[in-house]
DNA sequence: TACGTCCTTGACGCTTCCTTGACGCCCGCG
DNA sequence: CGCGGGCGTCAAGGAAGCGTCAAGGACGTA
């Protein structure tokens, strides 16, 4: 299966260069232009691996760093102009998990981005399959089956789930919900919250009126109950 | 078994030469004369490698590439009058695979040809057939037998059949299906898939109106189911 | 030129899904 | 004690997606 990666280059050139040779290698890629967007970016979209520029106009790259590694442990690889140890050893030291100086070989670069996804995959594998209860998340063929059989779901429904199962046992703001299922601009839609997540408990728990995974917290948001 | 090169060249001499030389070592060859029917062409045709001149008439050989790499992996080798090294470097970092100058020996040009096919399928290691039910599918040579005995598909068809085979029991996204068979742009084009997935049933299923094997999930897309 | 193959497009009926509205419940607060 | 906000439920309307048939029309070939 296909990784996603986040790039956070403010040169526009090399960004595009960058993400087409990712995509033409497999990848799925986001990319951000300065480092606050780039912390945004990587707390919404969970990329596999970030390719992060250390010359960013907004932030020091070792701030990028640090307000990575304080909720994540996805592998950083960092790209930077500067030749000299310094700050590569300060970049290390901070977490990041590699180092390319530029220029740099497109081959090279790839190989270190596969190779940091792989040694962060053998730490922690991937799961592409969630299992709560009687259920079974099938994230990679977008499925879900019920003590064994299978549960149709809508597109929208599905959405709603996946996110809930991407972040199990975590809260998911309402916001955040509306935003990545329905788009921006939905923020405020709360009653479709209500509607789908009373329709996937019909389908999903063996008491909607006492749901046992799928709960509320009340003015803030759902989780997916382990 | 032969492969299919799409050879993008405006110098009509050169064009034949390519082709003649390229058919007696067993290729298949498609041409097209400028950048906008050559990335038609690859929409539409899906050759195994691309063999792309930069100078041509209508587009800048880096759009062309970047056009190619929007959509699909396929190898490409550049051609070029250019000696130095500028665009080379370019061409590569936008996704191209290698670099021929000219002037350059047939046998050279082949040798490269059939690298980067190599090298490609090497990364995407070809299943040579799929089995699904009474269905026999030979990826390879690009045939489907039913109960033993050949159907005949449309190139469409085969197209279609044959990027589900790739990922059996995996659902395929309809924009996906859209943008790999058709090409860019056809994002939207929902109709193509009933009329096509209609076509396939009609020919593969015992029961079109109720398929096994070939199966939609409303809203998202499409299956090969095992 | 005539023919055959295949892609494209239109029309129609059907099913599925999204959206929206109405209503009742619970709970905190004035 | 009444009121309002957030939540859960049900249902209806319309929009979007799906399956099917069939008629142009482009293209290559006899």
């Amino acid at each position: 299966m296909s990784h996603k990666v986040l790039v956070v280059e403010d040169e526009p050139a090399l960004a595009r260069a960058l993400a087409i040779n990712l995509r033409s290698h497999g990848w799925e890629v986001v990319t951000a232009a300065d480092g606050r967007s780039g912390l945004d970016a990587a707390a919404t979209t969970h990329p596999d691996v970030v390719l992060l520029d250390l010359g960013l106009p907004d932030l020091d790259g070792t701030e990028v760093i640090s307000g990575l590694r304080g909720w994540t442990s996805v592998p950083i690889v960092v790209l930077s102009a500067r030749q000299h140890g310094e700050d590569k050893v300060e970049a290390l030291d901070l977490g990041a998990d590699d180092y390319v100086t530029k220029p740099f070989a497109m081959n090279e670069l790839m190989a270190r981005l596969r190779a940091a996804v792989r040694r962060a995959e053998e730490v922690a594998p991937t799961v592409s399959t969630v299992q709560v209860g009687g259920l079974l998340i099938d994230l990679a063929r977008k499925r879900v089956a019920r003590d064994g059989t299978d549960v149709r779901l809508t597109p929208t429904e599905w959405a709603f789930l996946e996110l809930l199962a991407r972040n199990l046992g975590r809260l998911v703001p309402r916001e955040q919900v509306l935003r990545e299922v329905w788009g921006p601009g939905y923020e405020h839609e709360g009653h479709y919250l209500r509607v789908y997540a009373a329709q996937l408990r019909r389908k999903l728990e063996d008491n909607p009126a006492h749901p046992r995974h799928l709960v509320t917290t009340s003015g803030l948001g759902y989780t997916l109950e382990p």
